[in-house]
DNA sequence: AAATATTTTTAGACTTATCTAAATTAAGTT
DNA sequence: AACTTAATTTAGATAAGTCTAAAAATATTT
C-alpha cells in the first residue's frame, strides 16, 4: 500500500501529463509539492521500481496503468470529501482544498463508499471539477471558458480552471458561485475585459483573466 | 505542531496513566502501540523535550497538563469522527475504531468545531464513552456494571469496557446495544453467570466476563 | 544479602523522505 | 561546432521512526 508522499507523487505526475499530454519533469512535478528537483529524482528512482509509473534518466516520468488507477481514486476521494464539507459542513469552497488533501489519505474503501452513498454520488465537486465513479469513469460537462461567449450570451457557471484561494473568495464577493447566471452585456477589445450581469442583478466588469478562469455551460433553451 | 506519531504516544501514555493514575512504565507504553520497548525509549528521550510529558530515566512517564489537553482533544476527534460513521454513514460500533484512529489526525481546528456542530455536539459516542467538549470538559455518566445488578433489577445499556471487535460483534448478534433494556430474572453463583431479558423480548445467559465489561443505568422510574 | 529475573536503556543499523552543493547531461544560441 | 544556460542527477548529510542484540539498572526471590 502506498504512502502519503507516495500518493502526492502520483497525484501530482497524473495531474502535470493530463494537460500537456506527454511527460512530467522533474522540475514540474517538483514545483507542484514544494520540494527540491534533487529529492525527486531521488524518490522517482525508488518509485519506479513499485510499477505506478515509468522513468528513464533526463526522460521524465509516466503513470503505468496502475498508477493513473491510484491517481483516479485519490482525485475521487477529494473531491467527495471537497463535496461533504462544503454541501454538509457548511464550509465555503475556498477554503476545503487544505483539508481534503489531508483527508483524501485515509485509507478505507469501505470509507469511500459509504461517504459516496451518504452523499447521493454526487457527479461534481464544489469547484464544478467531476468525480470519478468507484470504476474510476467520470463525466465531462460541455463546457467552454466565459470569454468565449459574445455580447448578449448567457449561460450558467459550471467550474473554475484554477482554485487558487484569492481568486475564489474574489469570486464570492462578486457573488458568483457553481450554478450562477451569467449574461455578457458588454465587451472591451483594449483589455479584453468584459461587463456581465449577475443572477440577473449587478453588473460586474470581469478581467481577461477572470474570464478564461471561469467555465461556463451555454443555455441550450431559454 | 505535533506528528502523527507524537499523538499516538501521547494518547497511549493519557489512557495507560487514566486506570492507575500514577506513571506509565516505558513497557506498558511499547504494548500499547505495538512497538519495541528499546523505540519507546528512545521516542520518550527526544519527545520529553517538547514539553509534553516529564520522563526520568528508569521512572516512567506523566504527561504535563499541555500533554494532557493535546490527548483531550485527541479523544474528543476520535469520539465525534467514531459518531459521524455509525450515526450518518451507518457503519456498525465494531468497524469505526481503526478509520477513527485516521481521522483523528487530521489537522484542522475548524474541521473538528464544524463537524461538532452538524452532529448537534453530541455527549456520547457509539461505544457510550463520553465526547469531551471544546474545552475539553466532559460529562460522566452515573453507570455500574451488569453485574452489579440483582435479580429483578432493569437498566439501558449506555457504553462498554473493552471495545475489541469479537466482543462487540458477540452483542450485536444479542442484539445488545446502547439504548438497549435489560433485566435481570436469574444469577447462577457457580458461574457467576445472569439471565436477562433483552429488550424485553429473548433472553440470554451472559457470562461473568460480559456482565462486568458490560455498563448499564439504573432506571430511576419506571 | 546474594542470586535471579525483569525492566529499561544503550549501541549500532536500517528505511523513508528530505536538504544543499557539486557534477553531469541536455538544450539553446551565436 | 563551440559555448552558454538550464535541467537533471549524484554525493553526502540530516531527521524521524523503527529494529535487534547486548548492557545496565531495578525488582524479586530465596
Amino acid at each position: 500500500m502506498a504512502t502519503s508522499t507516495e500518493e502526492d507523487y502520483i497525484k501530482a505526475i497524473f495531474k502535470i501529463t493530463e494537460r500537456n499530454q506527454g511527460t512530467a519533469s522533474t522540475n514540474s512535478v517538483a514545483e507542484h509539492l514544494s520540494t527540491s528537483p534533487a529529492s525527486v529524482t531521488d524518490m522517482l528512482k525508488r518509485l519506479s521500481e513499485k510499477e505506478y509509473f515509468h522513468y528513464e534518466k533526463y526522460k521524465g516520468v509516466y503513470l503505468t496503468s496502475k498508477g493513473r488507477e491510484l491517481a483516479t481514486q485519490l482525485i475521487r476521494k477529494h473531491r467527495l470529501w471537497e463535496y461533504f464539507l462544503v454541501n454538509k459542513l457548511q464550509f465555503s469552497w475556498d477554503e476545503v482544498h487544505d483539508i481534503a488533501e489531508q483527508l483524501e489519505h485515509v485509507k478505507s474503501d469501505k470509507l469511500i463508499e459509504k461517504l459516496d452513498a451518504y452523499l447521493g454520488s454526487p457527479k461534481y465537486d464544489p469547484h464544478g471539477d467531476p468525480i470519478p465513479n468507484a470504476e474510476g469513469k467520470f463525466t465531462i460537462r460541455t463546457q467552454v471558458s466565459l470569454f468565449n461567449l459574445s455580447v448578449g450570451e448567457e449561460a450558467v457557471v459550471v467550474g473554475v480552471k484554477e482554485h487558487d484561494k484569492p481568486f475564489l473568495q474574489y469570486l464570492d464577493t462578486l457573488k458568483i458561485n457553481i450554478g450562477t447566471t451569467l449574461k455578457v452585456i458588454n465587451h472591451t477589445d483594449f483589455d479584453l475585459s468584459k461587463e456581465v450581469l449577475i443572477d440577473n442583478n449587478a453588473t460586474s466588469v470581469l478581467s481577461h483573466k477572470v474570464c478564461i478562469n471561469l467555465y461556463v455551460k451555454k443555455r441550450m433553451f431559454k
